[in-house]
DNA sequence: AAATTAGCATCAGATTAAATTATGAAGCAA
DNA sequence: TTGCTTCATAATTTAATCTGATGCTAATTT
């Protein structure tokens, strides 16, 4: 029955569909730049192939069948996505985009920004802020900073930097409560992040055998830092993201008692994939700022 | 800079998509049934095309850059929907999907269906279900049998019938209540379907005063009917929905008091698709069946 | 009814795109 | 080094696609 079975070439497709959103083969021909006898060939060769008909014909006039419409809206999606990924891959040379959570964009990124810009003024590197696991290859994304205890299985991690966590506060918030030695935290309100077991963690390390407070689980890093700002309690800071408002006075941290985190910052990038030069430098900056 | 601004060729993107895939060139190749010549030429247009390095080149070996990888993976999703929607259209030929509510699916074209297959053994009729109203080309349906007020935009509308509303139940339920005139359903349980506002207007219709007492309202006609052949109540049962049940005495009409509905059966399709053999025969069946 | 018009089909030939073959170079492994 | 694999490039061939002329059909106008 058919000789030729289905494989038809996209071009066929691609002209098809046209002919059918124009409703026409001479209008399809126009917008395609090519005569109403290309289309018109390009239709009845894929009608013939698929052994299926896709127009109905009425001497001047033509007109999609049910089965022609649903395959021309199908394709046309697929078209439109193709010619988007496309433009958007002529667009995206020389661009970074550089996957974090929203915490250390906002405290760790953010503050380092300007210098990155001035060093690097060709390299367009956008973050992207969240707290999912990001797919690489799906979101557009070229790497990104972890918090976690690495590896990542299909990607390849590089340790940036440990870290220690400690109690953090508000000058006026440890004067207030009075906050002197490590006891007094029983009277503080204490705010619990995203690893809630380091407060008992913190405890131990400071000798402390009171049994330990509980308080508000906020979740997010950036909003429990936002919370100690606003005078609302204690939490256990990063020392990577509170080095900027420890610097500035905004924050201190009452007790030189520093807990070794379970997590590590990690640069991760997908494995398969090779790195252009302005990712290359964009990782020399990261590891750079990290030290 | 760049000359040829992109519009690159469908097959040039099929071929990269595939060299990425495969991690090769010579691999690709092999897939597509071409050479390793070819699909390196490809590629190499497509990139100076776009401006874009989409592999990395050393020596024996290419790897794909970030960019590269996520083209090759959003094209790769909309190759594998062109395929899908191209090899579906060659296998819907001869075949005609009618979308309705399940009530009319059960009550009233299931018991049709035998008498349609011995009529036109060679359609291959499809139903789809449903109580949304669908969307024509993106769900693959060719026409619906709507119950409503009509017309609908865009839509071409036949009416096929109007009908009857009147109350139902199983004659065990009659008895047991005790229904010998309208009045007497304040004793029953009255059962609510998708136009809560017919039992009033039954009741005026009927010349009865009372107030109308609530019931349970389940929503889906087909579940209500269900309910009344459990002999759970009465409800307001469609004329040519009950045709069946009341002919295989399954459920009496206990007054013979009809209130016209408000609305009617529709056979609904696309305006401005052409219609098959196929169609047409279905149609012009599901208009003698609505006589 | 005849003429006109718009739009599609079809054919032979022209043009362009794609693929092939042959060859060279770059990396990698023994 | 010597193979071995794999990609790049160039010249050539092949295949796909397009064109332009012409004929056809159905609808519309005269």
């Amino acid at each position: 029955m058919s000789l030729n079975h289905y494989k038809p070439s996209l071009r066929a497709l691609e002209v098809f569909e046209s002919a059918a959103r124009m409703g026409g083969f001479t209008s399809a021909g126009n917008e395609l730049g090519i005569t109403q006898s290309a289309v018109s060939r390009q239709v009845g060769d894929l009608e013939a192939m698929l052994d299926v008909k896709l127009f109905q014909r009425r001497g001047a006039h033509v007109t999609v069948t049910p089965t022609g419409m649903r395959l021309a809206e199908r394709l046309a999606v697929a078209l439109k996505d193709m010619r988007a990924a496309v433009s958007e891959a002529a667009r995206s040379d020389g661009m970074v985009t550089l996957s974090m959570l929203p915490s250390v964009a906002a405290k760790w990124f953010a503050p380092r920004l300007g210098r990155f810009v001035t060093a690097h003024p060709q390299i367009d590197l956008r973050v992207s802020a969240s707290r999912h696991l990001v797919d690489f290859g799906a979101e557009g994304v070229d790497a990104a900073i972890r918090y976690g205890r690495g590896p990542w299985p299909g990607l390849a991690a590089q340790k940036l930097a440990t870290e220690t966590v400690s109690p953090v506060c508000t000058p006026f918030y440890a004067e207030q409560v009075g906050l002197n030695e490590p006891a007094d935290l029983i009277q503080a309100t204490l705010l619990y992040g995203d690893i809630p077991e380091d407060w008992e963690a913190w405890f131990a390390v400071a000798g402390c055998t009171e049994n330990v407070p509980p308080g508000p689980r906020l979740g997010d890093d950036a909003a429990i830092l936002q919370a100690v700002l606003d005078h609302q309690g204690v939490a256990l800071g990063r020392s990577r993201l509170i080095e900027d408002d420890l610097a500035s006075g905004k924050l201190v941290t009452p007790f030189d008692i520093r807990l070794s985190a379970s997590h590590a910052y990690w640069l991760v990038q997908p494995e398969i994939v090779e790195k252009s030069d302005a990712m290359l430098r964009v990782e020399d900056w990261v590891k750079a700022e990290f030290d």
